[in-house]
DNA sequence: GCCGTTTTCGGCCCGACTGTTTTCAGTCG
């Protein structure tokens, strides 16, 4: 059974191989584009195919497509692929995502060097082999050499959204079996870490076996690597390592505490039991008998004095509970022994999103779509942010594209005066830190957003002047995406962090987090440093249609992990003190 | 391969940068 992502991963990598192979790029577009639609799609493409609903009404998908789609549910592969793999090494795809390689020169490595791996490229750049192939030189070899040691870095983690893509449909499936009686996801995952390596799935239940059975049954498991007693591991077709551990009712607490984590966090735990002649294990809390070693392997000698739940757990040690994003040993523990856990934002805290494209730039959906969307989740305003004009491939508004904008938003926010649309426009920082917008039309903005698409590679030093320039503008509110890394895809832009945080600071400039579960950026530690400094942050969906404004969570998920809360994100704010507060 | 129609073909976001060239192909967003 094949979810969206799946599907859509499989579409896209044919476009690849038929782009390596020189295809009609227009070809190779739409299977892109019938990917894009796939993706993101609110329903299950295997519920539409049971259903019988016509796949084609979708945009980008033609009675090719449908096919295509109709099969990958049914058979779970695809015999169009299957095909081009004859043609073209499947392997080749992981190569094109490497910064500096494209379907051109993947050819080229492929057919002159033989080149078919990662491996085999990296060996082949190291040995010198890369730079002598024409089109080819010592700088692109070396960027190949970097790409690959980045890629290795990486390896075998998923992003927190795509994890949340593959777990959800497997816990429904679990609750499904009657002698589940409890359900939770614990490690990484729970602390919402941006990136999770593996699941850890934990379960109560009174017989154990039916629900390793049920759960090794899962139609999506590819392997099964370890199934014994009260514990499983399961590899996803996904690739997605998944463990299970069934529990009973009295341990559960500290069994879900101890598969949260993080290390640190249940080391200092662990440290802080010993001071008071306790123990902590995954079975519970113990009060260590007079005389005996604590760090004895007998866990379970000694009186039990918790491990229902983790409140219990935490209780024992002195401890408030700690939300788990915060488990990371980053003074938690010492903030829950001195009651002084900070209030962590949360989404009903979100007045408004100050991110979003409309149909106008690169967006799927149209103003009044977007602004009804807002409406929907409760905002109080939402900022529209069409991008500037340069980044043409965006279709980005010049200003009198602008204008005209202008005249729609006013037609739109008459027929919808319970919500506050904030005119504004991602400005593109050029070269230089200039604007990619006139200043008299900067000035008419509401809010004014500013941000990199472009020369990613400057050198720091030249970056960060570039950077500084634009926060200096004086109508500047906000730098979107501040570090313009794509997690598991692109490194960020080297520049100096702390000397933009600072020029922020002084500047009355916010920073983003940008919620994109792609970009998450800035990322938790970075978060932390800002708010230590004093600058003002606002979390935006930088959504591209309505159903990514639901993407919120995830920016207020990174928020709680940096120990925001609702006073230092300028967008739990009522709107004339959002507006106030990003003039100051 | 999709789409829309001026409805079964012809168009399909496009401009800039980089490193390789010696006038530009390939990559990127």
């Amino acid at each position: 059974m094949m979810e969206n992502t799946e599907i859509a991963k499989v579409l896209r990598d044919v476009g690849t191989l038929l782009e390596i192979d020189g295809a009609n790029p227009f070809r190779v577009r739409a299977y892109e584009n019938a990917a894009r639609t796939v993706e993101p799609h609110a329903v299950p493409m295997r519920t539409m195919v049971e259903s019988g609903a016509k796949l084609t009404d979708l945009p980008g998908i033609g009675k090719e497509m449908a096919s295509h789609i109709q099969e990958l549910v049914t058979t779970g592969a695809l015999r169009v692929l299957q095909d081009l793999t004859r043609e073209v090494p499947y392997t080749l795809v992981e190569m094109v995502r490497l910064p500096g390689v494209g379907p051109k020169r993947a050819n080229k490595l492929w057919r002159e060097l033989g080149v078919e791996t990662i491996d085999q490229l990296e060996a082949a750049a190291k040995a010198g082999a890369v730079e002598s192939l024409a089109g080819f030189g010592k700088k692109t070899q070396e960027r190949i050499v970097r790409g690959i040691a980045s890629l290795k870095k990486r390896a075998g983690r998923f992003r927190l959204a795509h994890a949340d893509q593959l777990v959800e449909p497997l816990v429904e499936y679990m609750r499904t079996h009657e002698g589940v009686r409890r359900i939770e996801v614990a490690g990484s995952y729970r602390r919402r870490m941006e990136t999770v390596g593996d699941i850890d799935l934990l379960v109560i239940a009174r017989d154990p076996q039916p629900v390793m059975d049920h759960f090794t049954a899962y139609e999506r498991v590819k392997k099964i690597e370890l199934a014994s007693g009260t514990s499983a591991r399961v590899m996803l077709q996904s690739g997605l390592q998944v463990n299970l551990r069934v529990l009973p009712p009295a341990s559960y607490g500290a069994a879900l505490q101890y598969f949260t984590g993080s290390q640190a966090h249940n080391v200092k735990l662990r440290r802080r039991a010993v001071a008071r002649g306790l123990r902590v294990s995954e079975d519970g809390v113990f009060r260590v008998p007079e005389g005996e070693d604590p760090d004895a392997e007998d866990v379970l000698s000694g009186e039990r004095v918790a491990g229902a739940s983790e409140e219990d757990v935490y209780a024992a040690l002195e401890l408030a509970w700690i939300p788990p994003e915060l488990r990371e040993d980053r003074g938690e523990v010492e903030a829950a022994a001195g009651g002084k856990l900070p209030e962590l934002v949360t989404l009903d805290h979100m007045r408004g999103d100050l991110q979003m494209h409309s149909t106008w730039s690169d967006g799927h959906d149209g103003i009044d779509a977007m602004v009804k969307g807002c409406v929907e989740r409760g905002y109080e305003y939402l900022a529209l942010t069409d991008h500037s004009k340069s980044l043409a491939m965006t279709g980005g508004l010049d200003a009198e594209a602008l204008r005209e904008q202008w005249r729609e938003i006013d037609e739109v926010q008459a027929a919808h005066p319970e919500i506050r649309i904030l005119k504004s426009q991602e400005i593109d920082i050029l070269r230089d830190g200039s604007l990619d917008l006139a200043d008299e039309m900067i000035e008419q903005l509401d809010v004014v957003l500013v941000s990199i698409h472009s020369l990613f590679d400057l050198p720091a030093a030249q970056q960060t002047n570039r950077i500084l320039a634009a926060i200096r503008h004086p109508a500047v509110h906000i730098l979107a995406h501040p570090t313009g890394r794509l997690i598991n895809e692109r490194e960020p832009y080297q520049f100096d962090l702390e000397e933009v945080l600072c020029c922020c600071k002084e500047n009355g400039v916010a920073v983003e987090l940008n919620a994109h579960p792609s970009r998450l950026d800035l990322k938790d530690t970075q978060l932390m440093r800002a708010r230590e400094l004093g600058v003002k942050i606002v979390i935006s969906t930088d959504a591209h249609r309505v159903r990514d404004l639901d993407l919120m969570h995830y920016g207020v998920e990174q928020a709680r992990r940096a120990w925001l809360a609702p006073a230092d994100v300028l967008n739990t704010r009522p709107l004339q003190e959002l507006l106030g507060s990003l003039e100051t």
